[in-house]
DNA sequence: CTTCGTGCAAACTATTTGCAGCTTG
DNA sequence: CAAGCTGCAAATAGTTTGCACGAAG
């Protein structure tokens, strides 16, 4: 299948990279590489746990860390919430949390892009990164 | 001065809301009132003791968090950082924030937040809140 | 075989809370 | 006075770190 593929092609590039795939490292690129939604840590821990049992939870963060620094994946911080986590295969995108479902919705607008690079140019910077997040309700 | 006039009004809304005015919360509202710039709960504490010594930090948490139940301050979350607060008798806006100094750059657009409110729209949903910060360096 | 990763427990940071006494309205 | 505050110390949540042992390349 797809996902078993990617993280071939991702664990080769990391150990290239100098980063041992160890058995807890595997199992938890192999379950952000197949998940579509946005985990937190505790979240990460819990299915990792199935693969890995007597996983610590500080391993994960200490992955998740390693994977961020090798661009393998993406923390996000939303409003009063813990850090979760996506794999960065995606095309860039911001995100929509649904306010009472707490469900996140990726959208993308170029428009609002290149506005956002105008914006800054126009006050003399250049954007390094940015962070864009709609807090919404469904229409009733 | 203009401030303390601000100051004064504010007060006496605070005050028929049933919130109680006391040397703490008078010195914090004056210094959140005339600050222009994103101080966090301990700078807060730290321009605050002057006024009112032996203040604590878990009374200038407190008077926060009443201060942005009322509609009085904005909270604001900005990465891998402390929260930061800023009053909130200025017109909306976001935040440019520059990561080589950390200064906090205010700006607004009209146009992104339209469209903003459309792409929700279009999703079905009505947008609650935003969110929308540029981490930027200055060009060269 | 040596370097790097792991689990565990302890540390940390930012923030919140329980409680008994003190203020404000 | 009575309801709200306050300071202090202790609790919390999420995350990070030191250490001795184990595993990967």
């Amino acid at each position: 299948m797809a996902g078993a593929h990617r993280t071939k092609r991702l664990t080769d590039a990391l150990r290239s990279d100098g980063i041992r795939i160890t058995r807890q490292r595997a199992a938890l690129l192999e379950i952000i590489a197949t998940s579509d939604d946005h985990p937190d840590a505790v979240e990460l821990h819990r299915r990792a746990s199935d693969e890995v049992p007597g996983l610590s939870i500080s391993t994960v963060y200490r992955t998740l860390a390693a994977l961020e620094e090798h661009g393998v994946i993406q923390r996000h911080q939303f409003q009063g919430d813990t850090a979760r986590f996506e794999h960065a295969d995606t095309a860039h995108h911001d995100h929509m949390i649904d306010v009472d479902s707490g469900e996140v919705i990726e959208f993308r607008s170029d428009r609002i892009e290149e506005l956002q690079a105008e914006l800054a140019r126009e006050m003399g910077y250049d954007i390094v990164s940015h962070r864009m997040e709609l807090y919404v309700r469904k229409r009733d």
